[in-house]
Order: structure tokens, then C-alpha cells, then sequence
DNA sequence: TATGAATGAGTTTTCATTCAT
DNA sequence: AATGAATGAAAACTCATTCAT
């Protein structure tokens, strides 16, 4: 028998290993979640241990990606912190943090592709509110670090990030290749799949945030 | 018993019927794929009938998501065939026309979301390698319509088309909620999920074309 | 592959080798009723198999103690066709086929002492409706069958039915004795516990009936 | 952490605290035994210091049932220490107190009516045999006060009882009825469900006391 | 071609019980 | 004695797919 969580110290660290053993099976096959009975071999549980620290398999799918998102938007409210000054400067500076902290965090966008399929599965609406309460509230404090750093007024810092976020998250779910796909991707008829993630995705931020600011400038 | 479809164009009007029969059930509840079985009661033929017009009931749903893509990429070509020359009135033509084809196919963007999670999972290498192939070269020929109507370098119109479709596609997985989240987006915290998804869109893709025209013409 | 039920003879009959199997699975276990998995294999058929005869495991169980109780009311409807006119031989003539009932059931009332646990469990409200409706359809039946033979006064007769079948049910629930009791019957101690069912049954429901008819002779 | 008991009578008392929160747990659904779980929380434990107390679920189970049957038959003892002379008083006097009792143990038909499921579940031999043996003795002793009574031949008294409690058990499970018939018993096809319980145990009693005492009058 | 009966792999979740603390 | 974290057996049910008719 495992050795026992008694305290909440060790019981966040037994819900922390759960997540991690999700996570890494997850990238072993990520377009589907592991089993509960999986997740609980890995993290060296019973199954019914798993399910001491999660009410449903699903709340596990929602507790990393929240985590995730928990990070992502901290990842952004520091990046705002003490931004260059000029432009240019600022985007690099935004592109080089916001690519790194996707780059360390190869099951988040994953994750986030099979959100709509999953949300509503088998959560409570509770939970579900919960969750997308949550997102909510990060998006705006993140969205007022930005206000603050550009001077832009009020809600235009989360309006900017939310759009952000659909062409980050939009853009992998075009370029993130199957297995079989990514083998042939040499062949010059899948050229426009061809550009590597990161690459484009900064080109297109890059656009976007130009026009974004540039019609801000204006109005 | 249906009656047999013996020629060709009988059975093209089979394949469409079970299509049709999966759109309609999939737009009663968007985020789970309908059964073999509902599929084929709709479509008022037996079980077993599916079968002989789809290998796998994945193949139905990239049926109809490639269907899907087909008709946008025409409507996109339509809508460079003869494009206003000043760029505010070709935003405007563009947006209109795009947002009215999104507005004509509830279910297109819908099956999109769900595509990661499909795809990969019942689908042979071959059936998705021919499915990413026709995107591709349905965006590449939409691209170069693009450019020629523009005027711009080659390739940069399908660069162009995949953004904006990353852009579309991501602000939907954010804004579409779900039911019990719909319930209650008046509630004020949850005021930044609340613009609604085609004057959120249309925002959006302003601001990336005109920094990526921009960018088009300082380059 | 079993063979197929095309007609629904046949289902009928497919149908009720699922029941068979059940029956004879529960009398080797009495005490709880078998699972799905176990009555599919002892049928010969794949677990699936069994859910398109049946919507749950208790409509199984439902199905078998409707069937035994419609045999049970017919059996007694039949017994006051041409009932003896004297007493006695009345007596008689209902305990010698009430009981040889019972013996050629053997399953009967060890499946209806389950039943008050298993009715609630996993029946729609509908279909417990129905069994209880057919149940109360068939004491009348039975019972306006004694009314006319005894010339009863109307209702009569399902009384003294539903007074003979508890009497019924609970000396089998005193008397029927877990197998580790049954092997000790022979010590004195476990003497009042010893009279056979049938016996005691058969003495309890003559003085039954004796005061049952009395009263009504007197009244 | 809960006082420890450590004397006797602290331990007799925490006991009863576990029998009464299953009682009170079993009231509330008296269609299923509350989990381990329910109980020890209702009665303010740690679920394994139930197991301290009972070996396993169903033994307090069939403690809760064995109190019930200590006190039904210690009533039936009473009753027939001073009974009226006369057979219609007696009959009237006996029928007070023994309706008095069950309205006064809601629990018990429940629980009785659960014990053929759940006796040979999860109960070792020796657990089984011991409480069908005091069972056997309860009934022994108060048949023997019955016998005193009515100065009947030795024995009789237990036989009476026993059919007496027969009739009174299956007449419960013909009419309690499960919630969703219980809302349609106004309808008229259920009208032989509908008599209730007291009274028609009451009837049934009289006419079986009545015919047992003739023919033992007789004999 | 069309049918729909049969298949059986696959998964979540519950809960009585144990035992380390 | 008391606790409650951990265990893991158990079971119902779904549903994509096959194939005999």
C-alpha cells in the first residue's frame, strides 16, 4: 500500500502526482484522455484512490488544464511587468515569454484542443461554471496588467489577449500534425502545413498585434 | 425495406441523406458526435446500410467537415473574384460575405472544434492523409485567388486565409458556451465572455488584416 | 455467432432462453440475483446480447416473477372452475394444486422475497407501474373467479387471495433456511424451525380459510 | 477524534449510536442498507471505527433486526400475561398492542422484509445460526406464554405466532408500495392495493386467530 | 443492396474492508 | 481505541461494427 497522505500537504502532492501521471500519458497519445484505470497504474494508486482526489475522470482533465491556464496567464501578467517601451521591443519581449512558456508546456494546447469535446461531458455545471469562472477572472486581471503597461483604456488589455489566445490556439489545431501526416510532410503538396509552429504563429502575432495597436493609435 | 440505390446517382443521394441526417442530429447537441445507430434512424435506413456508404462513423463526420471546408474555400474564392479596390469596402465585402457563410453552416466551426479529438481516432492514415491534402490545396487555391485579386507575393493569401481561420476558430472555442455558462453570461463577472461571437470576430480579423496588409506593404 | 432471431417467434423464444437462464442461475444462488454477465454466457449469448431483450438487469428479474405470478393466477383461476361444493374437499382440492404449484416453481418465492429489494433499485416508474398494475389486474381476475364459485359477495375473493398469498410468502420466509441452518435442522433446538414448508403451509391456510369462510358465513 | 470508550458501557453505547444511525439511515431509503460510510458519519465515527464494533455491514444489520425481534417478542409476552377471558376481547387486546409495536418500529417490516437478500450475503455461519437460533428461542418462549394463556397443548402457542407473523409480513410487502405507486393509488384499477395496511391486518389477523382457535377448540 | 440481430471490448465508478498512523 | 487514506474487486451498460439472411 502506498504510503498515506495525511496531511493537506501531502494530499497536494498525491492530487499533484495524479495530475502529473495524466499529463504524462496524455502526451503519449494526445488525442485522447487516458483511462481512469491508467492514470492511477501510472501514479502507483488503486483506482479508487484516484478517486478520492477527483470526483470524476473529467475533473482531472479540467484540473490540469486550469493549471495550465493558472500559469499561462501569471506567465503573461509578468511579462507585462516591465515592458519595453518601444513597440517592437515590447512584441519581441511579449513573443519570446509567451512562446517559451508554450514550449515548456507541450500538453496545453493539447489539452485546450479537446476542451469543447470534453467540457461538457461529464462535469457538473458547477463545476463547469467554476472553471470557466475562473478563466474568466485571470483573463481580466491579466487584460488590466496590459492596460496599465500600454496605457490602453480599461478591457482593452483582455480583449487583446483573448484574441490572441483564439489565433495561438487556432493555429496549432491547423498545424499540429498527425503522426502519419507529419511523416510526409517533406512532400512539397503539404508546403502550407509545412511552417513550424512557433514560426508562424509569431508572424501572425506579430500582424495582429500591429493592426491591433495601430488601430488603437488611431481611436 | 428503402429502396436499393442502384446507380450512381442513386447512391450519391444515399451518402447525402446519411450526411444530412449526421449534421442535423450533431447540431441538436454540438459536442458529441450522434451514434451509428441515431445516424442511421434519421436517415431512415437500417444500421447496417451505413456501413456500406462509410467505412467508420469518423469517416461520416470528416465527410461532413470536409464538405464544409470545401463550400468556404469556394465562397472565399467567390469573394476575391471581384473584390472593391479600397481596403476598408474590401474588409467590409469580405467580412460580410464570410460571417454569412459561418451564419449559413451552425454546424461547420461546431465539428471543427471537435475535429482534434476525431481525428486520429478511428480514421485510417490514408482517409486523413486525403483529408489534409484537399485542405491543403483548397487553401492553396483560395491563397492564390488572394493574391492575384491583392496583388500580392505568392502564397501570401493562403498564409493569409489560415490566419484568419485561426483566428475564427479560436474566438469560437472561446465564446460559444455552453448551455448552463449561456444561462448565465448576464451575470456582470462573466461580462468579458459575453460579446457575441460574429461582432467579436469581425473585430478581430480588422485589426489582423490590417496589420498584415500593413506589414504586406512595408515588405 | 448464435443463430438469428429474425421472426419474432423466434425472439419470443430467444427471449425467454434469457429467462431460463436467469431462473435457473438464481435457484443455485437464491439470495441475489446473478449478473448480466453470467445469465448472457449461461444463455449461450454475448452480454450485449441480453440488453436488446432487456432494458436493465431487474426488468430480468421483473419478467421472470410477472410470468410466475400470471402462471400462479391462472393456476388458481383454473382450480375454482369446477370446484368441489363441500368445504373440505375444497380445501383440499385448492391446497393440492396451490402447492403443487409452488413445487413446480421452485423459484417463485425466493425470486418475490427479493423483490421488495430489487423493485426500487433500477425500474423506471413506468415500468414498476406496470408489474404492480398487472399484478392487481390478475388478483381480480382470480378473485371474481372465487366470488362466483363460492358465491362470494364481490371483492371477496381477492381478499382471501392476497391473505393466502402473504400468509404464503412469509411462512416461506420463516421457514426456508439458509443452507449452513438447513445442515443443523435435526438439533432439537432448531425444532420449531423444522416443519417442512409444505405442511406448515397447508395446516396455516386450512385455519385460514376456515376462519375466513366462517366469518363470511356469519356475515 | 471521538472519547474513547473504554469501559463496558461506553462501548455498549457507541454500539447503539451505530444501530440507531442505521436505523435512522435505513428510514430514510428503506429500500437499500445505507453504505458503511453513511452510517458512520451519521452516527459522528470514523468509518473504521464501525468495523470495531461490527464485523461487517450486514451484521449491524441483522442486530438492528435481532433488537427488533427481542422487543416484538417481549411484547407478545406481555400481552398475554394478563389477556381478557373472553376470545373477542382477546383477540381485540392482542391486536392493539401488536399493531401498537409495528407502528412503533417503523423499521422492522423494512428490515425483515430486506433479510432474505441479506442474510446469506455477507454473514459467517456462526453469525446466521446464532441469530436464527435466539430467533427460534424468542418464539419458544412466547409461544410457551401464549400456551399458558390460553391453556393450549404445548407448542401451539409458537405455531400460532408463527403464522401470525407470516401473515402479518407478507401482507406488508403486498401493500407497502414504492413511492411511484403510492402517488397513483387514487386511481381506481388500484383499488385492491389500496386498504391500508393496519387495518387489513387487522381483518386478515382476526379471521386466521379465528379459524386456529376453532380448529384447536375442535381438536 | 438492405437489414437489424449479435457481438464483446472497453470504461467508470462504488463501496466494504483494511491497516498505517 | 479511533482515524480515514488506500485498496481493488465487482458489474452494468454502451455502441461501433459485423455478417447471416
Amino acid at each position: 500500500m502506498m504510503q498515506r497522505a495525511l496531511d493537506a500537504a501531502d494530499k497536494a502532492e498525491r492530487r499533484n502526482a495524479i495530475l502529473a501521471a495524466a499529463r504524462q500519458l496524455f502526451l503519449q497519445d494526445p488525442h485522447k484522455l487516458p483511462s481512469a484505470a491508467q492514470i492511477a497504474e501510472a501514479a502507483g494508486l488503486a483506482k479508487g484512490t484516484v478517486y478520492l482526489y477527483f470526483r470524476t475522470k473529467e475533473e482531472i482533465f479540467v484540473g490540469l488544464l486550469a493549471a495550465d491556464f493558472r500559469s499561462l496567464f501569471e506567465t503573461v501578467a509578468e511579462i507585462f511587468h516591465n515592458p519595453p517601451a518601444e513597440l517592437p521591443a515590447l512584441l519581441a519581449h511579449f513573443l519570446e515569454h509567451y512562446l517559451r512558456y508554450l514550449d515548456q508546456h507541450p500538453e496545453f494546447l493539447r489539452l485546450d484542443a479537446m476542451a469543447y469535446s470534453v467540457l461538457e461531458q461529464n462535469l457538473s455545471d458547477e463545476q463547469l461554471r467554476a472553471f470557466k469562472l475562473e478563466l474568466t477572472q485571470l483573463l481580466v486581471a491579466s487584460g488590466a496588467a496590459i492596460d496599465r503597461a500600454l496605457a490602453l483604456p480599461e478591457g482593452r488589455g483582455s480583449t487583446l489577449l483573448m484574441r490572441t489566445y483564439a489565433l495561438t490556439r487556432g493555429l496549432w489545431q491547423s498545424l499540429d500534425q498527425p503522426r502519419c501526416i507529419a511523416a510526409m510532410l517533406d512532400d512539397p503538396i503539404f508546403a502550407p502545413l509545412r511552417p513550424d509552429f512557433r514560426s508562424e504563429l509569431a508572424a501572425a502575432l506579430r500582424e495582429y498585434w500591429l493592426g491591433a495597436l495601430s488601430i488603437a493609435a488611431q481611436g
